[in-house]
DNA sequence: ACCTGAACACCGTTCAAGT
DNA sequence: ACCTGAACACCGTTCAAGT
């Protein structure tokens, strides 16, 4: 049984890795239908059977990233869980950084997102957080991870240290007074992997803050 | 002097204004060159002395969305302004749903963003958040707001209540034993616009806690 | 200086035809 | 059942030409 796309599912397989490469090599404005297609080794309307359109092709690409995640074993805290996760998530976007920032694109309704919102609940209960908080802080945690990843992807931050000098210096500095008293702190290089851990730090504090607040606040809704 | 673009400057805020209404009318998708062309009454080509390139206009629109944001009363204590310049935010993420998720995906050194950031950078001062911390502590919060307003335009958490019921019913119920047990509070119809206020109480009860502790921690870098 | 018209090198997707 | 080839209706952008 050699590794030829034979089956259908194969050839769907296939069809993914081109894509996926495409995109880790070239971004995502290189995945185009003729593109995968031709590295594949057939005509672009071969793969709508397989994938579908564009937008169902993107999707799939989505789940191959969200399968990747390695969950955290479960024997281990919560904390260290949810550290876990997170680190995970920030392997697989530094890994398909042109694919990840769609995660805030789409609804995440895949099984892949599952098996990742399953963990989270679990540690989220281990922590205390009531029940009917859960879902909100889940989707509080995910939110701030996947944006912080997506915009360290695609730049958002800046490009380090020359980007905010030049950024107050094109201003007069009487209009931004807190930037110019903060200067010190604005020049830095920033490590973002470092900001990173920091600032999940500060959200798993938050995490058992809430849970310590216990069932007063009830439910959002 | 009539509304009529005759100036250099006027012709641009002109093509601004056709490619926000068409982003806010049809979609990102429908912002082309040539669909804003027609709608200014010119041809394609006469944009780009004016705008730049696609990449350039989307940019100009962004800087829009950002000019619109409404800074909050410096004399309001902390806690309120951050609490008005999130909901700034949210007003404006729901007026152009289509234009504000390319907030995550572009870098922010436009000098509309810088207002923001300043008015932000103050009061984290004002609540004692430590010098060196104050610009990691901006980024935290804006990344979660932008995130969690950009999930919401992009439909990121959902039709509501529809989808959740038949996520866990088209998976063993065993597979996930937490989105079981946390059923209940799963198939309840969510009301973002209150999760987001929740939300923004946590993380300004985080802010709290961080400024508490002091500069002991130091610089993350 | 500003705009037009034609053209180039692409897109995603349809459809009828092949095997 | 699966794939191809030609075609359609689009893109962003270049370039030479008009005024």
């Amino acid at each position: 049984m050699p590794s030829q796309g034979r089956t259908t599912a194969d050839r769907r397989a296939a069809i993914l890795d081109a894509a996926m490469a495409l995109a880790d090599e070239r971004g995502l404005d290189a995945v185009t239908m003729r593109a995968v297609a031709e590295r594949v080794g057939v005509t672009p309307m071969a793969l709508y059977p397989h994938v579908g359109d564009k937008q169902a092709l993107l999707d799939g690409l989505l789940g191959r990233l969200l399968a990747e995640i390695a969950l955290p074993d479960p024997a281990a805290p919560w904390r260290d869980r949810l550290v876990a996760l997170a680190h995970g998530l920030r392997a697989t976007g530094q890994r398909h950084p042109a694919v990840f920032p769609l995660l805030l694109a789409r609804p995440s309704v895949t099984t892949g997102a599952l098996r990742v919102v399953e963990a989270i609940y679990a540690a989220l209960r281990e922590a205390g957080v009531p029940d009917p908080q859960v879902p909100r802080v889940e989707r509080l945690l995910s939110t701030f991870v996947i944006g912080y990843l997506a915009s360290q992807a695609n730049g958002r931050f800046g490009p380090g240290s020359s980007a905010p000098r030049q950024r107050r210096t094109q201003v007069p500095a009487d209009e931004l007074p807190v930037h110019h008293a903060l200067a010190p702190h604005l020049d830095l290089e920033v490590d973002w992997d470092a900001e990173f851990d920091a600032d999940l730090d500060d959200m798993l504090r938050m995490v058992s803050a809430i849970a310590a607040r216990g069932p007063a606040g009830g439910p959002v809704s």
